[in-house]
DNA sequence: ACCTGAACACCGTTCAAGT
DNA sequence: ACCTGAACACCGTTCAAGT
C-alpha cells in the first residue's frame, strides 16, 4: 500500500541509476537487506526486473551502490563540522556523526565490511580523517597505523562478537551450561546485584563504542608525544 | 576428481551431524563460502542433497555449525596455552593463537561476524578470557568494558574497511582523482619515498593487527591500574 | 535509448515414497 | 531410521523482441 514509493500518482518517472539505488535503500531501511531484490526493487519503482540493468550492472553493482549512498551521506554530515581545535576531540565527533548515519541504516555496516571495493565515498571519507591526524600532529605513519588500529571504528561501527548481556540474567541459565562458564556467571550476577534493574540490555551500544574509542585515541595520542620530537 | 572427499574408495559411510559440518568446512576452505550449498556437500559426500536435512535443520543451521566447528578448534588451541604470568602476555598470546586458527579458515571471519548466534563455543571463549582478566586484576565490569572495546579482535580478527595500500602507488591514480585526496596522496607518497621497494602491500596485516591490538591492551592495563585500589 | 516477456540455470526446501 | 526423486517457489541473469 503505501509503500516505499506510492506508485500510483507519479507519472512513471523514468527509471535512472540515482532513483534505482535510493529505492534499494529505502527498502533495506524499511524491510531490511534481504529482502533487497532484482524484482522488489522493480516492483517499487513500477518497472520490471529486467529494466533495471540499464542503469546497474548487476545485483552486487546495485548493492554497492546503495552502500555509497550511505557513505555519501556521511561525507555529507562530516564535511560540516568543525576540523579545528583538539585532535581527539574533532576525530571523536566526526567517528560519532558517522555513527549516527550508520544507525539509520543499519544493514550498509554489514555490508561495508563485507564488500571489500573501496568506493571513492570510502577513500574519500578516510582521507579527511588522515587530514585530522596530520593536523593534530602525527607522522604520516603513525596515522597509517592509526588507521588500521581504528579499522571499522573509523567509520562509526564495530564488530561485536556476542553480547554479553544476550543471555539475560545468569540464573536463566540450565545449571550443567552455567558450570562451564564460571567468569561470564559471575560478571553476570555481580552486574545484576549492582543494578537490579537491569537485567536484560545492560549493554549500553553506544556507551561501549565510545570506551573503546577513547581507549585508541588515547592510545594513539601517546605514540603521538611519543614520536614528536 | 581427487576432490575432498574421495567418494569412491569409501564404502558409503553414514551421514552424520558431524561428517556433513566438516564437509562443508572443507568444501568453504578449498574453494570458498560461496561455493558451499547443500546439492555441493551432498556431491561430496556421495549423497543427495535432501539427506542432509535429516542432520542439519537447514542451510543456515550448517553454516552456525561449520563455524563453530572453526572456533572449536581455537578453543582447543587456546586451552593448552600458558594462562598464568602478566596478564597482557596471557591476553595477548590467546588472541594471536585464535588469530592463527583464523587465517587457516578465512571464510570464518565474516560468518562470525555476520551470525549473531552466539554458539557455545563462542560463549566458552570469551568466558576464558574474562577468567584472564580476573586473574589480572580486572573488575568484572572493567573485564566487561573490555570484551566490548576487543570486539572481534578479541577472537583474532579486525574488520579492515579499506586497505589504504590497495591504490598501489600514488602516481597510478588519475590526476583528477589524486587532486581529490590530498593526504592519502601524500601518504603513500611518503611511504614510497621511505621504502622505494614496497609499494604494493606494504600493510602487514599481522603488524597492524598487533599494534592496534596492544594499543587496546594497554589502554586497558591503564584503566585497571586506575581503578585498583 | 530504454524497457519488457519469456526462458534458463541454480538455489533452498517440501513432501510423499521408498528401504 | 535414514535416504531419495520429483516438484515448487524464488532467485539473478540472458536474450530477442518490442517502442
Amino acid at each position: 500500500m503505501g509503500d516505499v514509493a506510492s506508485s500510483r500518482s507519479e507519472q512513471r518517472l523514468p527509471l535512472s541509476r540515482e532513483r534505482v539505488l535510493r529505492t534499494a535503500v529505502a527498502i533495506a531501511d524499511e524491510h531490511g537487506i534481504e529482502t533487497v531484490t532484482m524484482r522488489r526493487v522493480g516492483d517499487e519503482l513500477g518497472a520490471e526486473a529486467m529494466s533495471l540493468y540499464h542503469h546497474v550492472a548487476n545485483k552486487d553493482a546495485l548493492l554497492d551502490g546503495a552502500v555509497d549512498l550511505v557513505v555519501r551521506e556521511i561525507n555529507e554530515a562530516v564535511d560540516e563540522l568543525d576540523a579545528g581545535g583538539d585532535w581527539q576531540v574533532a576525530v571523536r565527533t566526526r567517528i560519532l556523526a558517522a555513527r549516527a548515519v550508520l544507525l539509520r541504516h543499519r544493514w550498509a555496516s554489514r555490508l561495508l565490511s563485507t564488500r571489500a571495493a573501496t568506493s571513492p565515498e570510502v577513500v574519500r571519507y578516510h582521507d579527511r580523517l588522515v587530514g585530522l591526524l596530520r593536523a593534530g600532529g602525527f607522522s604520516f605513519d603513525l596515522a597509517h597505523h592509526a588507521l588500521h588500529a581504528l579499522g571499522s571504528r573509523a567509520m562509526g561501527f564495530s564488530q561485536e562478537l556476542f553480547d554479553p548481556g544476550d543471555g539475560g540474567s545468569a540464573d536463566s541459565l540450565p545449571p550443567e551450561v552455567a558450570a562451564e562458564l564460571p567468569n561470564l556467571v559471575a560478571m553476570l550476577s555481580e552486574i545484576a546485584h549492582d543494578d537490579p534493574a537491569s537485567t536484560l540490555g545492560w549493554c549500553d551500544d553506544q556507551t561501549e563504542f565510545e570506551f573503546g574509542l577513547d581507549l585508541l585515541l588515547d592510545g594513539l595520542d601517546r605514540r603521538r608525544v611519543a614520536t614528536t620530537p
